[in-house]
DNA sequence: CGTATCATTGAGCTTAGTCAAAAAGTGTGG
DNA sequence: CCACACTTTTTGACTAAGCTCAATGATACG
């Protein structure tokens, strides 16, 4: 029996769910919000994937922990992104919070595919964010497909004030460190501080915080990611 | 009128079809089955995405033409594989026949949209194939993020071998051409060549033809994706 | 049988990874 | 508020992997 607290702590978390605009409204009923700890692993490699996620709030990183102990992070989820989708039975990724506190909407996946059974529109929706997701998957292998690693660190910039900030701000935040970009991008962090001086230097942007970015050029920055030299 | 002899066309081509195991036999009904040429553009960047395709026959690929004239290719289709799923009104990206005379499936979008909203089961296959999609697309991720080009090339083989050959033969027949494989792990073709020989001279694979790879080693090639230096 | 495409090999140069260290934040407890 | 430890970020020097340019072999195809 839930204590008064926790009761309030819930309705909280379901308030900040109506709040959050998101795909899937359909299921807000059947969600759980969870809070998670930074570095919190949300769903593993390996284990049985019955649940679907939403990202309510904060971020997470999709990574793949290589043999020789290198992490590949496939991809960083944001509010509004879903994951946890599989072909197999279980999950092919571990999933970890990146900002403390974050807040993730937990979905039963029998649940919801039994719902979508008598819901067409829901299945269509479904689907939608399912390609979502491959869209998604698409731009970032775009981005690894780039030749220097000035050109990934500003497709990565682009693609972060793309989809962070609904306003049209040239201000970025980037919600993860270096370590986290290095991973991203399969380059070393080293790479990637490089790669920002050598961006400011140029003067297509400019750092305010070591986490803000102030895009100062787009247009330039828009071609230093097709090869500029 | 159809001429008797494109009936027959048609004919043989649905038994094609129907020889051929594929995720979504419920949709054989709505299929058009259809022969491309060697490079002919399948569907483009930016038309209407109103068809998705299945491979029947031969091999594939999506591509992106970047600024600079480089071509990336985002995965290679192969028979069984779905594509012109998107996120949006049109297709993000080409995709081309590789093989001379390579069959597909092509299904009307809105038809099949329509027929899963009274059939749940066909709706639970799409999100399916979606899903494998999803899975293709996160293991090529896997590989383009691996650090050396041999990692790569010896990923490649090994993708290459769990997916074309139902049977557990140690050939491999390459589909494609090593400009096609350059383009795929964003490495140039000297360098595919390079790693080819590098891994036949560990005496990991060795190689029949220019397109077929006899896999000597299984274990020593899987130990080479993985940092061998 | 000639021509075009594809594949391999070599030499020089550029890019980014590695190792090392300093600088700049961040948080904790006294 | 400051001192201290810890993490994050930046910068430098060196090295190695892979790209480019160039040339030669091999294959496929009309």
């Amino acid at each position: 029996m839930p204590s008064t607290a926790s009761v309030q702590l819930r309705n909280d978390r379901r308030r900040a769910l109506s709040n959050q605009p998101h795909p899937l409204r359909r299921l807000d009923p059947l969600a759980v919000v969870l809070s998670c700890h930074r570095n919190q692993e949300i769903c593993s490699e390996g284990r049985p994937a019955d649940h679907w996620y939403c990202v309510v709030s904060g971020v997470a990183r999709r990574c793949a922990t290589k043999c020789d102990g290198r992490r590949q992070i496939l991809g960083l989820l944001l509010p509004g992104d879903f994951f946890g989708f599989t072909a197999h039975e279980e999950y092919d990724f571990a999933v970890e919070a990146i900002v403390e506190g974050m807040t993730i909407a937990s979905y039963p996946r029998r649940r919801v595919e039994a719902l979508a059974d008598v819901e067409p529109e829901l299945a269509r929706e479904i689907r939608e964010v399912a390609f979502e997701t491959v869209s998604q998957l698409q731009a970032q292998l775009l981005i690894l497909g780039r030749i220097t690693a000035t050109e990934k660190v500003a497709s990565f910039l682009l693609a972060m004030a793309a989809r962070s900030s609904a306003d049209q701000s040239d201000k970025v935040l980037l919600p993860v460190s270096r370590y986290d970009i290095a991973d991203c991008l399969t380059v070393s962090v080293e790479t990637v501080s490089r790669s920002l001086t050598d961006l400011k230097h140029r003067g297509l942007i400019s750092l305010l915080g070591t986490r803000t970015v102030r895009i100062v050029d787009r247009e330039g920055l828009a071609e230093a990611r097709l090869n500029c030299h």
